[in-house]
DNA sequence: TCTAAATTATAACGATTGGTCTACATAATA
DNA sequence: TATTATGTAGACCAATCGTTATAATTTAGA
Protein backbone atom coordinates (compact mmCIF):
# COMPACT_ATOMS: atom_id res chain seq x y z
CA UNK A 1 0.00 0.00 0.00
CA UNK A 2 2.31 2.93 1.21
CA UNK A 3 5.40 0.91 -0.19
CA UNK A 4 3.34 1.01 -3.71
CA UNK A 5 2.22 4.91 -3.04
CA UNK A 6 5.29 5.76 -2.58
CA UNK A 7 6.97 3.99 -5.48
CA UNK A 8 5.92 5.70 -8.61
CA UNK A 9 5.81 9.12 -7.23
CA UNK A 10 9.68 9.12 -5.75
CA UNK A 11 10.44 6.67 -9.25
CA UNK A 12 9.47 10.33 -10.72
CA UNK A 13 11.43 12.22 -8.94
CA UNK A 14 14.71 10.27 -8.90
CA UNK A 15 14.06 9.80 -12.83
CA UNK A 16 14.06 13.67 -12.94
CA UNK A 17 16.29 14.34 -11.03
CA UNK A 18 18.74 12.43 -13.02
CA UNK A 19 17.94 13.85 -16.18
CA UNK A 20 17.90 16.98 -14.96
CA UNK A 21 21.29 16.81 -14.06
CA UNK A 22 22.44 15.35 -17.42
CA UNK A 23 20.23 17.59 -19.92
CA UNK A 24 18.79 20.40 -17.71
CA UNK A 25 15.33 21.29 -17.00
CA UNK A 26 14.44 22.61 -20.45
CA UNK A 27 16.49 19.85 -22.11
CA UNK A 28 14.09 17.07 -20.12
CA UNK A 29 11.12 16.92 -21.35
CA UNK A 30 8.09 14.95 -19.25
CA UNK A 31 7.55 12.08 -22.16
CA UNK A 32 11.15 10.91 -21.52
CA UNK A 33 10.82 11.42 -18.22
CA UNK A 34 7.46 9.10 -17.76
CA UNK A 35 9.40 6.11 -20.37
CA UNK A 36 13.00 5.76 -18.29
CA UNK A 37 10.65 6.06 -14.96
CA UNK A 38 8.25 3.47 -15.65
CA UNK A 39 5.70 5.52 -14.54
CA UNK A 40 1.94 6.25 -15.71
CA UNK A 41 1.74 9.27 -17.45
CA UNK A 42 -1.81 9.59 -15.66
CA UNK A 43 -0.25 9.27 -12.56
CA UNK A 44 2.59 12.53 -13.71
CA UNK A 45 -0.42 14.40 -13.07
CA UNK A 46 -1.70 13.14 -10.05
CA UNK A 47 0.84 12.99 -8.29
CA UNK A 48 2.10 16.68 -9.44
CA UNK A 49 -0.79 18.20 -10.15
CA UNK A 50 1.07 21.98 -10.50
CA UNK A 51 2.92 20.36 -13.61
CA UNK A 52 6.93 20.31 -14.42
CA UNK A 53 7.78 22.67 -11.65
CA UNK A 54 6.87 21.15 -9.30
CA UNK A 55 8.77 17.89 -10.29
CA UNK A 56 11.48 20.43 -10.80
CA UNK A 57 11.08 21.35 -7.08
CA UNK A 58 11.20 18.09 -5.58
CA UNK A 59 14.42 16.76 -7.73
CA UNK A 60 16.24 19.49 -6.47
CA UNK A 61 15.04 18.77 -3.21
CA UNK A 62 16.80 15.53 -3.85
CA UNK A 63 19.71 16.46 -5.33
CA UNK A 64 20.54 18.41 -2.80
CA UNK A 65 19.64 15.37 0.28
CA UNK A 66 21.76 13.36 -1.68
CA UNK A 67 24.61 15.39 -2.01
CA UNK A 68 24.26 16.05 1.48
CA UNK A 69 24.51 12.49 2.17
CA UNK A 70 27.50 11.65 0.66
CA UNK A 71 29.59 14.73 1.34
CA UNK A 72 28.74 13.96 4.83
CA UNK A 73 29.80 10.25 4.66
CA UNK A 74 33.08 11.31 2.72
CA UNK A 75 33.96 14.15 4.78
CA UNK A 76 33.60 11.92 7.89
CA UNK A 77 36.35 9.27 6.95
CA UNK A 78 39.54 11.54 7.07
CA UNK A 79 41.15 13.30 9.74
CA UNK A 80 42.19 16.41 8.57
CA UNK A 81 40.36 19.08 6.34
CA UNK A 82 42.84 18.38 3.54
CA UNK A 83 42.43 14.61 2.68
CA UNK A 84 38.95 14.82 3.87
CA UNK A 85 37.60 17.23 0.63
CA UNK A 86 40.03 16.04 -1.06
CA UNK A 87 38.39 12.53 -0.60
CA UNK A 88 35.37 13.36 -1.58
CA UNK A 89 36.49 15.22 -4.55
CA UNK A 90 37.88 12.05 -5.74
CA UNK A 91 34.86 10.57 -5.07
CA UNK A 92 32.63 12.43 -7.33
CA UNK A 93 35.93 12.62 -9.60
CA UNK A 94 35.55 8.74 -9.92
CA UNK A 95 31.97 8.78 -10.46
CA UNK A 96 33.00 10.31 -14.22
CA UNK A 97 35.21 8.29 -15.12
CA UNK A 98 32.49 5.35 -15.42
CA UNK A 99 31.34 5.45 -18.71
CA UNK A 100 28.39 3.23 -18.04
CA UNK A 101 26.17 6.10 -16.47
CA UNK A 102 26.55 9.73 -17.71
CA UNK A 103 27.06 11.90 -14.86
CA UNK A 104 25.82 15.11 -14.25
CA UNK A 105 25.80 18.70 -13.26
CA UNK A 106 23.72 18.35 -9.39
CA UNK A 107 21.79 21.89 -8.89
CA UNK A 108 24.40 23.77 -10.67
CA UNK A 109 22.75 23.15 -14.02
CA UNK A 110 19.29 23.96 -13.51
CA UNK A 111 20.40 26.71 -11.61
CA UNK A 112 22.21 28.66 -14.45
CA UNK A 113 19.44 27.94 -16.53
CA UNK A 114 16.66 28.70 -14.93
CA UNK A 115 17.92 31.74 -12.64
CA UNK A 116 16.80 34.48 -14.98
CA UNK A 117 13.32 33.43 -15.83
CA UNK A 118 12.18 30.94 -13.04
CA UNK A 119 12.15 32.14 -9.45
CA UNK A 120 11.21 29.59 -7.58
CA UNK A 121 13.39 27.37 -9.04
CA UNK A 122 16.31 29.51 -8.79
CA UNK A 123 15.71 30.09 -4.59
CA UNK A 124 15.46 26.33 -4.42
CA UNK A 125 18.30 25.70 -5.82
CA UNK A 126 20.39 29.13 -3.66
CA UNK A 127 18.78 27.23 -0.90
CA UNK A 128 20.08 23.93 -1.73
CA UNK A 129 23.51 25.46 -2.31
CA UNK A 130 23.59 27.23 1.55
CA UNK A 131 22.95 24.12 3.26
CA UNK A 132 25.82 22.21 1.30
CA UNK A 133 27.82 25.30 2.10
CA UNK A 134 26.50 24.99 5.59
CA UNK A 135 27.72 21.76 5.84
CA UNK A 136 31.43 22.33 4.32
CA UNK A 137 31.08 25.71 6.91
CA UNK A 138 30.45 23.07 10.12
CA UNK A 139 33.62 20.45 8.84
CA UNK A 140 36.45 22.96 8.35
CA UNK A 141 35.08 24.56 11.74
CA UNK A 142 35.73 21.08 13.11
CA UNK A 143 38.92 21.04 12.17
CA UNK A 144 39.80 24.36 13.38
CA UNK A 145 39.28 26.49 11.40
CA UNK A 146 37.56 29.99 12.44
CA UNK A 147 34.15 30.72 11.29
CA UNK A 148 34.93 33.25 8.94
CA UNK A 149 37.53 31.25 6.81
CA UNK A 150 35.61 28.14 7.17
CA UNK A 151 32.50 30.19 5.66
CA UNK A 152 34.13 31.69 2.95
CA UNK A 153 36.15 28.30 2.00
CA UNK A 154 33.17 26.83 1.94
CA UNK A 155 32.03 28.67 -0.41
CA UNK A 156 35.38 28.14 -2.84
CA UNK A 157 35.13 24.45 -2.38
CA UNK A 158 31.59 24.54 -3.58
CA UNK A 159 32.36 26.87 -6.97
CA UNK A 160 35.44 24.65 -7.53
CA UNK A 161 33.19 21.32 -7.10
CA UNK A 162 30.31 22.80 -9.44
CA UNK A 163 32.70 23.69 -12.11
CA UNK A 164 35.41 21.31 -11.78
CA UNK A 165 31.93 18.99 -13.06
CA UNK A 166 31.33 21.36 -15.68
CA UNK A 167 34.81 21.05 -16.80
CA UNK A 168 34.58 17.33 -16.38
CA UNK A 169 31.10 16.51 -18.62
CA UNK A 170 32.98 18.79 -20.87
CA UNK A 171 36.23 16.34 -21.13
CA UNK A 172 34.30 12.99 -20.48
CA UNK A 173 36.84 12.68 -17.84
CA UNK A 174 37.26 12.90 -13.93
CA UNK A 175 40.45 14.37 -14.61
CA UNK A 176 40.02 18.22 -13.94
CA UNK A 177 38.49 17.33 -10.61
CA UNK A 178 41.55 15.07 -9.46
CA UNK A 179 43.57 18.45 -10.51
CA UNK A 180 41.73 20.44 -8.64
CA UNK A 181 41.52 17.64 -5.46
CA UNK A 182 45.72 18.39 -5.75
CA UNK A 183 45.27 22.12 -5.01
CA UNK A 184 43.33 21.50 -1.66
CA UNK A 185 46.45 21.53 0.55
CA UNK A 186 47.48 25.32 -0.33
CA UNK A 187 43.78 26.57 -0.54
CA UNK A 188 42.86 24.87 2.98
CA UNK A 189 46.37 25.94 4.57
CA UNK A 190 46.42 27.24 7.72
CA UNK A 191 47.67 30.63 8.21
CA UNK A 192 49.85 30.91 11.55
CA UNK B 1 27.63 45.62 -48.35
CA UNK B 2 30.33 43.85 -46.03
CA UNK B 3 29.65 46.03 -43.57
CA UNK B 4 25.48 45.27 -43.95
CA UNK B 5 26.24 41.38 -44.47
CA UNK B 6 27.84 40.96 -41.12
CA UNK B 7 25.43 42.83 -39.06
CA UNK B 8 22.52 40.96 -39.56
CA UNK B 9 24.54 38.07 -39.20
CA UNK B 10 26.45 39.07 -36.00
CA UNK B 11 23.82 40.19 -34.35
CA UNK B 12 22.28 37.10 -34.29
CA UNK B 13 25.28 35.44 -33.29
CA UNK B 14 25.60 38.26 -30.26
CA UNK B 15 21.63 38.01 -28.93
CA UNK B 16 21.81 34.34 -29.17
CA UNK B 17 25.50 34.39 -27.70
CA UNK B 18 24.34 36.26 -24.82
CA UNK B 19 20.85 34.36 -24.72
CA UNK B 20 22.75 31.29 -24.09
CA UNK B 21 24.30 31.86 -21.54
CA UNK B 22 21.72 32.94 -19.43
CA UNK B 23 18.84 30.48 -20.42
CA UNK B 24 21.18 27.78 -21.96
CA UNK B 25 20.27 26.29 -24.93
CA UNK B 26 17.33 24.15 -24.74
CA UNK B 27 15.98 27.08 -22.70
CA UNK B 28 16.33 29.24 -25.73
CA UNK B 29 14.23 29.62 -28.80
CA UNK B 30 15.16 30.67 -32.07
CA UNK B 31 11.82 33.28 -31.99
CA UNK B 32 13.37 34.65 -29.37
CA UNK B 33 16.50 35.36 -30.27
CA UNK B 34 14.93 36.99 -33.79
CA UNK B 35 12.97 39.37 -31.62
CA UNK B 36 15.67 40.27 -29.54
CA UNK B 37 18.55 40.51 -32.30
CA UNK B 38 15.74 42.14 -34.65
CA UNK B 39 16.61 40.25 -37.51
CA UNK B 40 14.31 39.23 -40.15
CA UNK B 41 13.73 35.09 -39.82
CA UNK B 42 14.17 34.65 -43.29
CA UNK B 43 17.61 35.49 -42.48
CA UNK B 44 18.28 33.03 -39.93
CA UNK B 45 17.73 30.21 -42.26
CA UNK B 46 19.83 32.47 -45.15
CA UNK B 47 22.51 32.43 -42.83
CA UNK B 48 22.73 29.88 -40.71
CA UNK B 49 21.20 27.10 -43.16
CA UNK B 50 22.26 24.27 -40.81
CA UNK B 51 19.47 25.86 -38.07
CA UNK B 52 19.75 26.02 -34.54
CA UNK B 53 22.98 23.88 -33.83
CA UNK B 54 25.17 26.20 -36.28
CA UNK B 55 23.99 29.48 -34.51
CA UNK B 56 25.52 27.88 -31.25
CA UNK B 57 28.06 26.33 -32.68
CA UNK B 58 29.23 30.35 -33.60
CA UNK B 59 27.61 31.67 -30.31
CA UNK B 60 30.31 29.39 -28.47
CA UNK B 61 33.27 30.83 -30.72
CA UNK B 62 32.06 34.18 -29.59
CA UNK B 63 31.81 33.63 -25.99
CA UNK B 64 35.21 32.10 -26.01
CA UNK B 65 36.52 34.99 -27.86
CA UNK B 66 35.12 37.59 -25.67
CA UNK B 67 36.26 36.20 -22.21
CA UNK B 68 39.74 35.44 -24.10
CA UNK B 69 39.64 38.70 -24.62
CA UNK B 70 38.62 40.37 -21.58
CA UNK B 71 40.97 37.56 -19.69
CA UNK B 72 43.80 38.81 -21.52
CA UNK B 73 43.36 42.63 -21.09
CA UNK B 74 42.67 41.92 -17.32
CA UNK B 75 45.35 39.40 -16.69
CA UNK B 76 48.04 42.13 -18.68
CA UNK B 77 47.04 44.87 -16.01
CA UNK B 78 48.66 43.77 -12.88
CA UNK B 79 52.37 42.92 -11.24
CA UNK B 80 52.03 39.49 -10.02
CA UNK B 81 49.65 36.42 -10.78
CA UNK B 82 47.57 36.57 -7.42
CA UNK B 83 46.51 40.51 -8.22
CA UNK B 84 45.98 39.58 -12.15
CA UNK B 85 43.81 37.08 -11.42
CA UNK B 86 42.34 38.65 -8.29
CA UNK B 87 41.60 41.48 -10.50
CA UNK B 88 40.28 39.64 -13.63
CA UNK B 89 37.31 37.24 -11.32
CA UNK B 90 36.42 40.94 -9.20
CA UNK B 91 35.67 42.37 -12.99
CA UNK B 92 33.51 39.47 -13.80
CA UNK B 93 31.86 39.55 -10.31
CA UNK B 94 30.96 43.41 -10.59
CA UNK B 95 29.48 42.51 -13.79
CA UNK B 96 26.84 40.25 -11.64
CA UNK B 97 26.03 43.13 -9.62
CA UNK B 98 24.70 45.79 -12.53
CA UNK B 99 20.96 44.49 -12.35
CA UNK B 100 19.75 45.77 -15.34
CA UNK B 101 21.22 43.19 -17.58
CA UNK B 102 21.11 39.46 -16.36
CA UNK B 103 24.93 38.32 -16.69
CA UNK B 104 25.12 34.79 -17.60
CA UNK B 105 27.51 31.27 -17.54
CA UNK B 106 29.88 31.82 -20.71
CA UNK B 107 30.40 28.07 -21.98
CA UNK B 108 29.61 26.42 -18.90
CA UNK B 109 25.92 26.34 -19.35
CA UNK B 110 25.60 25.39 -22.96
CA UNK B 111 28.42 22.76 -21.83
CA UNK B 112 27.03 20.82 -19.30
CA UNK B 113 23.30 20.72 -20.82
CA UNK B 114 24.37 19.17 -24.06
CA UNK B 115 27.95 17.15 -23.53
CA UNK B 116 25.56 14.22 -22.97
CA UNK B 117 23.51 14.60 -26.14
CA UNK B 118 25.02 16.84 -28.59
CA UNK B 119 28.75 15.65 -29.54
CA UNK B 120 29.60 18.85 -31.72
CA UNK B 121 28.72 21.13 -29.32
CA UNK B 122 29.79 19.43 -26.86
CA UNK B 123 33.34 19.19 -28.61
CA UNK B 124 33.08 23.02 -29.21
CA UNK B 125 32.77 23.92 -25.54
CA UNK B 126 35.82 22.15 -24.80
CA UNK B 127 37.99 23.21 -27.40
CA UNK B 128 36.84 26.77 -25.99
CA UNK B 129 38.17 25.79 -22.36
CA UNK B 130 41.26 24.61 -23.49
CA UNK B 131 41.81 27.77 -24.95
CA UNK B 132 41.19 29.47 -21.67
CA UNK B 133 42.48 27.48 -19.78
CA UNK B 134 46.09 27.63 -22.14
CA UNK B 135 46.05 31.45 -22.06
CA UNK B 136 45.56 31.16 -18.11
CA UNK B 137 48.60 28.77 -17.92
CA UNK B 138 51.17 31.15 -20.21
CA UNK B 139 50.43 34.12 -17.90
CA UNK B 140 51.17 31.92 -15.06
CA UNK B 141 54.46 30.71 -16.71
CA UNK B 142 55.15 34.39 -17.59
CA UNK B 143 54.97 34.85 -13.55
CA UNK B 144 56.99 31.98 -13.10
CA UNK B 145 55.65 28.68 -12.42
CA UNK B 146 56.46 26.00 -14.11
CA UNK B 147 54.80 24.26 -16.53
CA UNK B 148 52.95 21.70 -14.79
CA UNK B 149 52.11 23.78 -11.70
CA UNK B 150 50.45 26.29 -13.99
CA UNK B 151 48.72 23.87 -15.75
CA UNK B 152 47.14 22.90 -12.76
CA UNK B 153 46.27 25.59 -11.67
CA UNK B 154 44.35 27.07 -14.86
CA UNK B 155 41.88 24.05 -14.37
CA UNK B 156 41.29 24.80 -11.05
CA UNK B 157 41.23 28.51 -11.72
CA UNK B 158 38.72 28.17 -14.91
CA UNK B 159 36.64 25.56 -12.75
CA UNK B 160 36.17 28.47 -10.14
CA UNK B 161 35.65 31.07 -12.38
CA UNK B 162 32.61 28.66 -13.65
CA UNK B 163 31.40 27.58 -10.22
CA UNK B 164 31.18 31.50 -9.10
CA UNK B 165 29.45 32.34 -11.98
CA UNK B 166 26.53 29.25 -11.42
CA UNK B 167 26.95 30.54 -7.57
CA UNK B 168 26.52 34.30 -8.73
CA UNK B 169 23.70 33.59 -10.59
CA UNK B 170 21.89 31.85 -8.16
CA UNK B 171 22.15 34.35 -5.84
CA UNK B 172 21.79 37.40 -7.87
CA UNK B 173 24.95 38.76 -6.64
CA UNK B 174 28.85 38.84 -7.24
CA UNK B 175 29.60 37.91 -3.80
CA UNK B 176 30.61 34.54 -4.02
CA UNK B 177 33.25 35.88 -7.05
CA UNK B 178 34.61 38.23 -5.16
CA UNK B 179 35.36 35.35 -2.10
CA UNK B 180 37.26 33.30 -4.43
CA UNK B 181 38.94 35.96 -5.34
CA UNK B 182 40.30 36.36 -1.76
CA UNK B 183 41.26 32.72 -1.80
CA UNK B 184 43.71 33.16 -4.56
CA UNK B 185 46.72 34.29 -2.34
CA UNK B 186 46.82 30.87 -0.81
CA UNK B 187 46.17 28.80 -3.74
CA UNK B 188 48.66 30.56 -6.05
CA UNK B 189 51.52 30.74 -3.42
CA UNK B 190 54.26 30.05 -4.39
CA UNK B 191 56.25 26.66 -2.86
CA UNK B 192 59.98 26.80 -1.88
C1' DT C 1 -18.70 -8.05 -0.55
C1' DC C 2 -19.31 -3.32 -1.37
C1' DT C 3 -18.02 1.40 -1.58
C1' DA C 4 -15.02 5.13 -1.81
C1' DA C 5 -10.62 6.70 -2.78
C1' DA C 6 -6.49 6.33 -5.28
C1' DT C 7 -4.27 5.47 -9.40
C1' DT C 8 -3.86 4.61 -14.29
C1' DA C 9 -4.89 4.81 -19.37
C1' DT C 10 -5.54 7.39 -23.10
C1' DA C 11 -7.20 10.78 -26.07
C1' DA C 12 -7.29 15.40 -26.99
C1' DC C 13 -5.90 20.22 -26.55
C1' DG C 14 -3.51 24.73 -27.65
C1' DA C 15 0.91 26.55 -27.96
C1' DT C 16 5.46 26.50 -29.37
C1' DT C 17 9.21 24.54 -31.61
C1' DG C 18 12.76 24.26 -35.40
C1' DG C 19 12.60 24.04 -40.04
C1' DT C 20 11.10 24.57 -45.29
C1' DC C 21 9.78 27.14 -49.14
C1' DT C 22 8.66 30.72 -52.40
C1' DA C 23 8.10 35.23 -53.89
C1' DC C 24 9.83 39.56 -53.39
C1' DA C 25 13.20 43.22 -52.20
C1' DT C 26 17.63 45.14 -52.07
C1' DA C 27 22.42 45.61 -53.10
C1' DA C 28 26.30 44.97 -56.07
C1' DT C 29 28.41 44.67 -60.48
C1' DA C 30 29.11 44.96 -65.45
C1' DT D 1 20.28 50.15 -67.20
C1' DA D 2 20.18 45.21 -66.85
C1' DT D 3 21.74 41.30 -64.65
C1' DT D 4 23.37 38.77 -60.86
C1' DA D 5 23.98 37.96 -56.07
C1' DT D 6 22.46 38.55 -51.54
C1' DG D 7 19.08 39.07 -48.24
C1' DT D 8 14.16 39.35 -46.37
C1' DA D 9 9.06 38.44 -45.49
C1' DG D 10 5.88 35.58 -44.23
C1' DA D 11 3.12 31.56 -44.81
C1' DC D 12 3.24 26.91 -43.91
C1' DC D 13 4.58 22.30 -41.92
C1' DA D 14 5.04 18.27 -38.78
C1' DA D 15 6.50 17.28 -34.41
C1' DT D 16 6.86 18.02 -29.74
C1' DC D 17 5.70 20.29 -25.74
C1' DG D 18 3.20 20.57 -21.15
C1' DT D 19 -1.36 20.17 -19.77
C1' DT D 20 -6.36 18.86 -19.21
C1' DA D 21 -10.11 15.81 -18.93
C1' DT D 22 -12.59 11.67 -18.55
C1' DA D 23 -13.32 6.93 -18.18
C1' DA D 24 -11.49 2.70 -16.51
C1' DT D 25 -9.00 0.04 -13.26
C1' DT D 26 -7.00 -0.98 -8.93
C1' DT D 27 -6.54 -0.50 -4.08
C1' DA D 28 -7.90 0.14 0.63
C1' DG D 29 -10.99 -0.08 4.30
C1' DA D 30 -15.39 -1.18 6.51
Amino acid sequence: MKQKKEGKRDLIIKTASQLFQCQGYHGTGLNQIIEESGAPKGSLYYHFPKGKEEIALEAILLMKEQVLEEAQGDLNKKDSAVEAFQFHIEQIAAEFDKKMNMEGLPIGLIASETASTNEKLRCACQSAFQEWQSLYTDKLKQFGYTKEKAKELSIAINAMIEGGCILAMTSESGEPLRTIAKQLPLLLKKEE
